[in-house]
DNA sequence: TTTTCTATCAGCAAC
DNA sequence: TGATAGAAAA
């Protein structure tokens, strides 16, 4: 008998539960359960006896991955060590790390994050002598991976820069690195050239899942389609497709049902989450996207609360009403911290919030945005690993031989980088060359330093590479650089700024520390470590520290995740929908009214939603109208809450008392 | 030649 | 507000 509750799914989820075979379309309404689907599906196969090693589920983020992997622990019991649960990204790590050498890079090869790949893009237009205002690297940045993802061609984009793409390239290949966007397209390369790599994957894995299928890009869809068989299900709401930008093509649904005949589709359209309430706002909202299959989907969770809307005079007037509001519920209504969630556009507008939560003594954690590993102390750090792992990784190199200041200046750079283009080499090895040269143009301190440098990276590899203790390693590579002298040295005028540098790299040790001691991890080395780091973007590094603590987040982030009670913030026109989505057409409008979709039905009892009259704009502080969308959530399930002009300090404590009163009842 | 200081510019979403 | 490029100072 099995021991799967499979009497706790309703009909569609049985049937999407136990049916195993053949190609399967799910489409999962917002909070109909997909992910317990997903995982009792995974959980079904190892008990019908499907060996683990056929079996490959695909997600989005990390967190998705992760939480998967241990809902399926949990309810099977069974180590999962031949289970492949993880991002599409990560999965072309492992591709690639097994077979990247056939297409001509070494297998301890680097992953550029955006920052990186800018770098790159600015060193290697600087050289090709473009003008600086031609050399918008965001905007270049994009157009290659827009080129990369196969969401435009040359044909259709703006040519002058094609040179510069496949200097770019062989940029890449020189450092030996790859960027993003490459993990899914160098395996789906090697997939083409070398037949006998892919039918070792068509051998192995047999039954494959995609999540969040409507984010897939075409390129994902066709790593998916090399290695698929027959037996797919894929998981997917159109309505929550918010990664347009990224490449996301709904199209391949359609695609999906041309390539694999005979698709059974199930339809997940009761939802558990949300209260009837939320759930009819939400429903209000999307039916005015005409681009939509349609749905049906239905709660039986009772009306609930009325969704309350403020207008607060500015952002920090709204971070005031958030922690009140916040404050308030924990002791009305019992809620802890860990309950609520404050959803935002953009990533700028977590400052004035965080103020607000700081002064108020709110635990909180932000996730997105620029996360702890993108903090430029972090991404030092990680620099030198990487070049110790990777000697000819140049742009980290770059960020490193001069950080801490070692009197490696521009012009020496300058010269370093003379021999590496002309030799064709990367700059580790022109620096060794430059050191052993007999008549060398470098002054002989100059040599000095750098031969430290050198020797400094090649004993520090010796250390990191073999044995165990990577945290302490670590450390010790820290205080050999003397990182934390040089902190306090660059921020002797902002001690504070100093200490919490100082207190990020600790956190960074610790994680490692965990990391290497978690019992399900087999391989604790440093390549290990930089290849699941490099893709952790999202501070997913501790869980429990999430518990008992506000989050803050992007809408984008939001995916995914829900909470009891939720905040959506800044909810006005040229935010929501964001002023760039209108400059580029009406179907970017859609997305913008899902994005705003997705955020209300992230809530399961209560919504708030906040518009400031003003907000501080750059320099100067503009006028605010609330967003159109607050217009198609139907009147009857909104409390308004007019503004009421300027209020002095006294009238807004009284406000604020009554409405404590309110809650208190 | 390298470091430090000052002025200027620009800001959507993420693996 | 932060990052970055160019100018002045060491």
């Amino acid at each position: 008998m099995s021991s799967l509750a499979f009497n706790t799914l309703n009909e569609k989820q049985h049937e999407a539960v136990t049916t195993l075979e053949g190609p399967i379309l799910i489409i999962a309404g917002a909070g109909s359960g997909k992910t317990r689907v997903i995982t009792y599906r995974i959980a079904n196969m190892l008990e019908s006896g499907i060996p683990q090693s056929q079996i490959l589920a695909l997600t989005f983020t990390n967190k998705a991955a992760k939480e998967m992997e241990e809902r399926v622990k949990e309810l099977t019991g069974k180590k999962l060590q031949n289970l492949t649960i993880s991002t599409f990204h990560a999965f072309g790590v492992k591709i690639l790390r097994q077979d990247i050498e056939m297409l001509g890079w070494r297998s301890n090869f680097s992953i550029y994050d955006d920052v990186d790949r800018n770098q790159l893009i600015k060193e290697t237009g600087r050289e090709l002598g473009f003008t600086a205002d031609a050399l918008d690297v965001y905007k270049i940045g994009s157009l290659f991976s827009n080129i990369k993802i196969g969401r435009w061609d040359w044909e259709s984009a703006n040519d002058q820069y094609r040179k510069l793409y496949e200097e770019y390239q062989s940029g890449l290949k020189l450092y030996n690195a790859v960027d993003f966007d490459d993990l899914i397209g160098l395996p789906i390369k090697l997939f083409r050239e070398f037949p006998e790599v892919l039918q070792k994957y068509r051998d192995r894995y047999k039954y494959i899942m995609v999540d969040e299928f409507q984010d897939t890009s075409i390129q994902q869809y066709l790593l998916m389609h090399a290695i698929a068989d027959r037996n797919v299900a894929v998981v997917g709401d159109d309505d929550q497709s918010i990664y347009s930008w990224r490449g996301a093509n709904y199209e391949n649904i359609l695609m999906f049902e041309r390539d694999f005949p005979g698709v059974r589709e199930i339809r997940l359209e009761q939802n558990y989450r949300s209260t009837e309430t939320i759930l009819a706002a939400a429903n209000g909202v999307i039916s005015n996207n005409t681009n939509r299959k349609d749905k049906a989907l239905w709660s039986g969770n009772g009306s609930g609360k009325p969704i309350e809307i403020f207008m607060p005079e500015n952002e920090s007037a709204e971070a005031d009403f958030i922690c009140e509001m916040i404050q308030s519920l924990c002791i009305s209504e019992k809620r802890s911290y860990g309950d609520f969630g404050v959803l935002i556009r953009a990533n700028t507008l977590t400052r004035a919030i965080e103020e607000g939560f700081l002064q108020a003594n709110i635990p909180y954690t932000v996730s997105g945005g620029t996360s702890f590993f993108q903090r430029k102390e972090i991404k030092d750090i990680i620099s030198y690993l990487r070049v110790i792992s990777n000697h000819d990784d140049d742009i980290n190199l770059l960020r490193i031989i001069n950080t801490p200041r070692r009197g490696i200046g521009r012009k020496t750079i300058e010269q370093i980088n003379e021999i590496a283009k002309n030799q064709k080499c990367s700059l580790w090895t022109s620096i060794n060359a430059l050191i052993s040269a007999q008549e060398s143009p470098l002054a002989d301190k100059m040599k000095i330093e750098l031969e430290s440098f050198v020797n400094m990276i090649t004993e520090q590899r010796s250390l990191l590479l073999g044995g165990k203790g990577l945290a302490k390693k670590v450390r010790a590579m820290v205080d050999t650089v003397n990182y934390m002298d040089y902190l306090m040295q660059e921020y002797q005028k902002n001690e504070k700024a100093a200490r919490f540098k100082f207190l990020n790299i600790e956190h960074l040790i610790t994680s490692i520390d965990t990391w290497e001691n978690n019992p399900d991890n087999f391989d604790t080395g440093l390549y290990a470590y930089l290849n699941r780091i490099t893709l952790i973007s999202r501070d997913d590094m501790e869980d429990d520290s999430l518990k008992g603590k506000v989050s803050l987040m992007t809408i984008h982030a939001s995916k995914g995740l829900e909470f009891p009670v939720v905040f959506i913030a800044g909810a006005e026109e040229g935010l929501i929908p964001h002023a760039r989505s209108l400059e580029e057409g009406d179907g970017n409008v859609e997305e913008e009214r899902r994005l705003f979709y997705v955020a209300i039905t992230r809530a399961r009892d209560k919504l708030f939603i906040s518009a400031c009259r003003k907000r501080r704009k750059m320099q100067n502080v503009v006028d605010c109208t609330p967003s159109p969308f607050l217009d198609e959530i139907p009147a009857n399930l909104v409390e308004y809450h007019e503004p009421q002009g300027e209020v002095s300090d006294d009238m807004a404590l009284n406000i604020l008392a009554s409405m404590k009163n309110k809650f208190t009842m």
